[in-house]
DNA sequence: CCAATTATTGAAACAGTTTGCATAAACAAA
DNA sequence: TTTGTTTATGCAAACTGTTTCAATAATTGG
């Protein structure tokens, strides 16, 4: 019994570790020091992978530790950002948003702003396109940020169905002022 | 010499007619009502060919009437965007700028993480990849924003320099986290 | 001119994020 | 271990860009 959960815990911190190592790592190359909610953020952080803002990671960490803060959760997160596991995005609602970065390919995002899904997607051409325009103007890239704002397959259909039958009305809007 | 002055009025008022008319157009049919502040701070937006923040409107704007308030400013920018005549520019640093949009052509933006210069630029075939990408994943594009973030032509040349001569000193460094 | 409607304003509210500070935890030296 | 030094934490308060509120002012149409 005791060893099922020995086994368990085990297999848990086995998870993710590359990753683990790398903060570890990072941590100490800067002289920070390891702590109990540092590795409880990274290990929920890396065990969900979507677009999280801050808030939503600090709630899913509040569900195993509720003697967590909100601002070690952002200080955490900038810590992975650093150490290349966590990768910022804006979406344009205002938030910042973090995404797995090791492991993961870049992308780019088209954002939906009817019902805020995110698909993510790469093209080498336009990659090489935009690093063409800069060479162009005798810019130096380091990153980039492309985002597609529209509606997406599955609004396109309900907006379809609904303007047959009612009066076309709208679904929840996803507020894109846009950032 | 009065003749002079309203001469120059005139010219100032003939100046943007065709955007003036188009604010004027959108302001009826929304409604609205035609105001001194709206007309100044409209004029003084059409004369400023560049990417401004509200903030930085609102002080071209004090330095001709300083009755004007930051909430009309923001309130008008609104309106501008909505009849077409501005368009919202994120550069990255969490504030909004706006842009000419009436005869003007759509474009992207390289921004300078060292001096904050921004540079325009236009791909027709970037714009093309765009569309078959969404296109690809059933994705109905509406806008799209594309920032290449990097070190502008100048910044490098001081970079060449500044690491020959002395331990490399960055100049000031534009706040680029977010957005 | 009056009454009703609508716009403007500065101040206060707001959201997301960061900072200051007192306390707690890490960790290395003894 | 115990101790001492340094760093991390969580809370509250500060901050930034923007929006809302409530009072005042301006415009309109009778
Ligand atoms: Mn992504
Ligand atoms: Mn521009
Ligand atoms: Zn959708
Ligand atoms: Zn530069």
């Amino acid at each position: 019994m005791v060893k099922e959960m020995v086994a368990v815990m085990g297999s848990k911190t086995e998870e993710f570790k590359e990753e683990k190592e790398i903060f570890l790592e990072h941590i100490q190359k800067s002289g920070l020091r390891r702590t109990a909610q540092r590795d409880l953020i990274l290990e929920v952080f890396l065990r969900t992978e979507d677009h999280l803002s801050s808030e939503d990671l600090y709630w899913l960490v509040q569900k195993e530790d509720p003697n967590v803060g909100q601002t070690t959760v952002y200080r955490t997160l900038k810590l992975l950002t650093e150490a290349g596991l966590a990768r910022e995005v804006r979406l344009g609602d205002g938030r910042t948003y973090y995404e797995h970065h090791f492991d993961h390919e870049h992308h780019d995002h088209m954002i939906c702003t009817e019902c805020g899904e995110v698909i993510e997607f790469f093209s080498a051409e336009i990659e090489e396109l935009q690093d063409q325009m800069a060479e162009k103007f005798n810019f130096k890239p380091t990153h980039h940020s492309l985002r597609i704002l529209g509606i997406c397959g599955e609004c396109q259909k309900l907006e379809r169905e609904q303007s047959v039958a009612s009066g076309a009305q709208p679904r929840v809007r996803v507020k894109t002022t846009l950032n």
